[in-house]
DNA sequence: ATCAAAACCGAGCGCTTGCTAGTTATCTGG
DNA sequence: CCAGATAACTAGCAAGCGCTCGGTTTTGAT
């Protein structure tokens, strides 16, 4: 699973990409079945504090005694929470990646025209993606310490957002407001889209509703 | 320099974004100011093993024993090509980012048509990117373990090549070709190209230039 | 053939890492 | 007010880490 380097990544805003990878069927939702251990309130505090630890730092340099001093406690109190540190960074994506499945099916909700879904697509996924910022930069930067199992969890979610932008973008096509290869302007409009984590400025003058306008007026969808 | 973790980030293609940073005045070019502490033949070698296990673990995970074992030395040996593990880590992306650097230059010498030479700008940055693909890749994940001079270094070739493609989108809009804020065009549409990086599969059919070509027609420059 | 430089080896030091075990403190519902 | 569950603490182990160092082998120009 792990083999070529390539072909499986995870992105910011919950995508893992993973080539050609066919929709799992008829699976149950993914963000459902969650069987994490513990799901306290105490345990989402850790979890965002986790969260910064590892978009400033990055994982492997994070060390549990780093964690725990963030957390104000002892290493050893760490492992009541979560079983081990892997774990943790689990949590921390799968937190992102709910919300912005959470967001992108409320942002779609009731919109008929492909011009508008698109943009509201765009929106959400720049809204989730600069606010749940830890979390995606991680889930970019992090997923290969991820274990199988939770790697596993994570491409379900991952490909329940793709079928989301996919379908979006096919209609787009289908009204002939965009021309080409289906897959790829999905693929180039989430690139353009992911990047912003790299540059964008909170403190600038362009929210992130300005960025996804800009968008859809670069490739025509304006 | 470390402080907002996201304010600079390291991206493929040699792209390191400093938000709103001004290019540095009158610098000599960065690729020839290599004062690497050796510059033989073997240490290329083993740049390139390097960036193959750096690429596929992650820099952390990667042990010197590893490299060591890939390279078919004792890892005391390594350290007789390099100063310390980072040294090997700058090395990789420098080698990288050197490549794209000069193969964009190419691309672009005698090109006068702001249209071909968005387009040639493309097409060398896939090329390079999915050619150093491995360089790229570490380049993108593992820049924050850099240390402040090797990531000097490396801004200031990053510097040259975001230059390199300003000029071009400015270009393109001063012609009339392109419409909208110029330095978020160049952000867009490099988004799109190295999130490729992410998702391209060399067996697959289209060809890097198939896919700058794509981008080019998205945003109506076809 | 010589010999200095470059490359490599073997052994291991000092430190940090993730994690465990056994124990104590704190909270909560009956 | 107490019983049980939850949370946190203390102390440390075993493994692995980057890296050092003195000595040996290999290489290549003369």
């Amino acid at each position: 699973m792990r083999a070529d380097p390539y072909r499986l990544l995870l992105t910011p805003l919950g995508g893992l990409w993973l080539i050609d990878r066919q929709p799992i069927k008829n699976q149950a939702s993914a963000r459902f079945e969650m069987t994490v251990s513990n799901n306290s309130k105490r345990r989402k505090e850790l979890v965002a504090i986790a969260a910064g630890l590892f978009c400033e730092q990055g994982y492997e340099r994070t060390t549990v005694r780093m964690l725990a001093d963030a957390m104000g406690i002892k290493s050893g109190s760490l492992f009541h929470h979560f079983n081990d540190k892997q774990e943790i960074l689990c949590a921390v994506i799968q937190e992102g990646m709910g919300n912005a499945l959470q967001i992108a099916d409320q942002a779609l909700a009731g919109l008929n025209d492909p011009r508008a879904r698109f943009k509201a697509l765009a929106k959400a996924h720049l809204r989730t993606l600069l606010n749940d910022r830890n979390a995606h930069v991680v889930a970019l930067y992090e997923w290969r310490s991820l274990t199988d199992s939770s790697l596993e969890l994570l491409i379900g979610m991952r490909d329940e957002y793709e079928q989301l932008w996919q379908q979006v973008i096919d209609d787009c096509v289908s009204a002939g407001l965009l021309q080409g290869d289906k897959p790829l302007i999905r693929r180039f409009a989430l690139g353009a889209l992911n990047w912003t984590v790299q540059w964008y400025d909170a403190e600038g003058e362009k929210t992130p509703d300005d960025l996804a306008q800009a968008l859809a007026e670069l490739i025509g969808l304006g």
